[in-house]
Order: structure tokens, then C-alpha cells, then sequence
DNA sequence: CGCTAGATGAGA
DNA sequence: CTCATCTAGCGA
């Protein structure tokens, strides 16, 4: 997904950070201790959101994938603004670019996305979706995920490398 | 720049 | 009680 454009309405941004949960067997997954998480994966396609509201103030936009033992939710992590981005400005109350939507809390309301869009299917409507994109030389790097409290070693975060418009900077090694 | 505190609500 | 977060406020 790293590398695709989110389409949500007006606005429109890269893909450059995502993080992997797996259904099975992975206790930071909501599916290890959820039975309304694990419901959720039983009823739905492959590309239905998950919207779900943490801390008491943010929503976090997951994409469900499917693959028998590898079913999955994915974290839409940070995004490179590319449209609407005077919107997402708004929404923010913010200028900066690169900080717009440089976390999961904060693409989702930098794109407005709540509870509403819990479970809509992001492969059927052309105004929330993801769009493949001509990418030649896309360089995915892989590490630990991050704000998580256990099965920190997967390294299932994924990033756009050297993207200016991640999260939290990824640790280059020193040269 | 780095670190910490605290907001705030849903699921179990 | 925990939690896949963010920002303000503080100090260097």
C-alpha cells in the first residue's frame, strides 16, 4: 500500500507509512483480545475500513486485507498531502505540510474520517480509495512498529524511505 | 531541539 | 483498567 494515493473526497494524499497487524496471533492485533474486532474481520471483504477512536480523541484509519493465515489490518500511518491540502490545513489548523498528516491521528482529521466511515468498502467508491500509482523507483524500508506496549519486534511498519512526511523519522544507521 | 503531563472515550 | 495519539508547556 506504501506508495498508493488515498483518495477521501476533495482531498488526496501518498501512502508513505503503514503498519501490519495480523489477526492471528499477534497480541498488539485488536483481534487478540476483541471479539467485536474479530466479528468485524468475519463479516467484511478484503478493503473495508476499520475506523476505530483511541485516547479519548483519535480516529485511526485501518484497511482490512485477506489472505487465509495472513488476514490483516492495516494502520494507515502518515500520508504526503497531494490535494486539498488548503482543506487539510483548515481542518488542522495548521501550515505546515509536512505536519499535516505526519501520524494516524492526524491524517484522520486532516481527511475528517470518523466512526461514520467505519466498515465502508474502499475498493467500490471511487471517493474513498486507494489509487495505484505509476511509482518507478519505490524503496520500501521495514522496521519495528512503534507506540504499541507489546510484540514490538515485528518489524511490520513500513515507510516510504526518506520520506520527509512520515511519523517519526526512521533510524538511519550511522555511516 | 527533547521530554513530560494530561486530555478523553470506548471496549472488555 | 488499557490504549496502534497529539499538543502544549517547559527547560536546555
Amino acid at each position: 500500500m506504501v506508495g498508493t494515493e488515498l483518495v477521501w473526497e476533495k482531498c488526496a494524499g501518498l501512502v508513505v507509512e503503514t503498519e501490519a497487524y495480523l489477526v492471528e496471533g499477534d497480541e498488539a492485533c485488536h483481534t487478540f483480545k476483541r471479539p467485536s474486532a474479530r466479528a468485524f474481520v468475519e463479516r467484511n471483504k478484503p478493503g473495508a475500513a476499520y475506523v476505530y477512536f483511541t485516547y479519548g480523541a483519535h480516529w485511526m484509519l485501518n484497511v482490512l486485507v485477506k489472505g487465509g493465515p495472513r488476514d490483516g489490518i492495516i494502520l494507515i500511518r502518515a500520508l504526503e498531502p497531494r490535494r486539498g491540502i488548503d482543506l487539510m490545513r483548515k481542518r488542522r489548523g495548521l501550515e505546515d505540510v509536512r505536519r499535516l498528516c505526519s501520524g494516524p491521528g492526524k491524517l484522520t482529521q486532516a481527511l475528517a474520517i470518523t466512526k461514520r466511515h467505519h466498515e465502508i468498502d474502499l475498493c467500490s467508491d471511487p471517493a474513498h480509495c486507494f489509487r495505484a500509482r505509476p511509482n518507478d523507483n519505490l524503496e520500501v524500508v521495514a522496521d519495528p512498529r512503534i507506540g504499541i506496549s507489546c510484540a514490538k519486534d515485528f518489524p511490520w511498519r513500513f515507510s516510504l524511505r526518506d520520506s520527509p512526511f512520515v511519523s517519526v523519522p526512521v533510524k538511519r544507521p550511522r555511516r
